[in-house]
DNA sequence: TTCATAAGCGTTATAATGACATTAAGTAAA
DNA sequence: TTTACTTAATGTCATTATAACGCTTATGAA
């Protein structure tokens, strides 16, 4: 074996000791989801079906390019921007009993301490099941509300993401991965009603998105509602953009 | 070799993969300053000889203890409260060629992969000042403003820091484990400052500190100084907790 | 005594916020 | 064709937060 062919394989293992896991939060227009993977697809009668969407990194490639490559590969999800929102360590992250028989069926380094990297995404439920790759069957959407318990340190995780996310909607405004390109300002109020899990008062709302300059009222409005249709609304991603840059501004209600 | 010895050597190796990195703040009450390492204690002609203090975590230790563990091996100081923001992990990040010889002299694994968690803490400059470890004299405070490059993707991390100690400050107060025990006002505003490396209106500084109510103010004035003297202020610890929990408010100027 | 220095206070005009209720525009059903 | 139903959309007002601004005070030093 000549070096390069060598140096090849070794950079393309995979490295033990880290890995990826992603969130990925969907809205159906009423509440916030997550995309799970299936794990009765490699084992059956495992404690808990569900778990994050995660795997070890390769040598050759960053953490960004990981979580996407690892995301693709276990939900057919791919052009996802993807953010990290913080590394979990703790050294029995992966050693609950009820865990090791899954990790025995797919790692080949099973005892190795991981540490993961999180990383979270906010994109339109619609995208992920218009599309289903043929990997797709075996990820889907669960409601927030409902995952009350997830594998190894999976929960704690997702709810350092939501922590997270709020915080970033704090600061920022979020919907323009989330939303459809083309959406009413009640649907918007919806996410964040969805995000922040309360009521916010319409007209406040309102007043306080459309002060941000981010958005551009389009011609087209609603049709075919049984009520008075609403203006659609898109992102000025120039104005979007440049808001971010800019830094931070107070979105509280 | 027992099991169980074997058990224990394993766990008390080092991971070649995963690493941390810490960016310790001071404030000498004028700028803010980064605690660096000396690198020409261990290598003489190193291109950069500062670093940030990092290495590599043993596996039986999570994030935190790791960080905590190897700024007190680097630099003396302990009991400093870390807060991890973000993770590192370009595949290149220490392929620099000049970061070589360092690397081979230090490590073991010196072409492993790995990936860095960083760290951030602020603290008192006094503290380290007069309290040198054995070790310490192979660190020091460095003006942030003095620092162009570093080893690495060591001044990436840096400035990455830096923006979340910004953003930090923006959403929660800052300055506990940074100022002294007791503090005049202008003090703290003189940290804000630094941070945000802007005049800040002392009027409307104090008036917010002040609305904030987390400070208690003592019946202590300085003494000896050649104008009014200030009036001392205390963190009062559990208005301030309950502020951070409670969670975001806007502090900007 | 006065000088230099930083501390500490207060007002005002403007902007942002939160709380709150009604009208408008469309479809569906009677 | 009238009425009912549903969601969209708008405005005011009292309160609070903000930014901009200048003067007085307490101390040690000269």
């Amino acid at each position: 074996m000549s070096n390069n062919t060598l140096k090849n394989k070794i950079n393309k293992s995979l490295n033990p000791n880290i890995s990826v896991d992603c969130v990925i939060f969907g809205f159906d227009g009423k509440e916030l989801h997550v995309l799970l993977i299936d794990r009765e697809n490699e084992l059956k009668n495992v404690v808990s079906a569900h778990a994050l969407p995660g795997n070890l990194i390769y040598d050759h490639e960053n953490l960004n390019m990981a979580a996407e490559r690892v995301l693709k590969e276990l939900t057919g999800l791919s052009n996802i921007y993807l953010e990290q929102f913080g590394a979990f360590g703790e050294p029995n992250r992966i050693k609950k009993k009820e865990d090791q028989p899954w990790l025995k069926a797919v790692r080949s380094n099973p005892n190795a301490r991981v540490v993961t990297v999180g990383y979270y995404s906010l994109i339109r439920m619609s995208d992920y099941e218009l599309n289903p790759s043929s990997f797709a069957k075996y990820a889907s959407w669960i409601p927030l509300k409902d995952i009350i318990n997830l594998p190894f340190d999976h929960f704690e995780i997702l709810n350092n993401s939501i922590d997270y996310l709020r915080s970033n909607t704090k600061i920022r405004p979020v919907g323009y991965n989330l939303l459809p390109k083309k959406f009413t300002l009640n649907e918007m109020q919806k996410l964040y009603e969805a995000i922040f899990d309360k009521k916010i008062d319409n007209r406040n709302f309102r007043r306080k998105i459309i002060n941000l300059d981010i958005l551009d009222k389009l011609e087209e409005k609603q049709e075919g509602v049984a009520h008075k249709p609403a203006n659609y609304y898109q992102f000025n991603v120039e104005k979007y953009e440049s808001h971010i840059e800019k830094g931070f501004f107070k979105f509280e209600f």
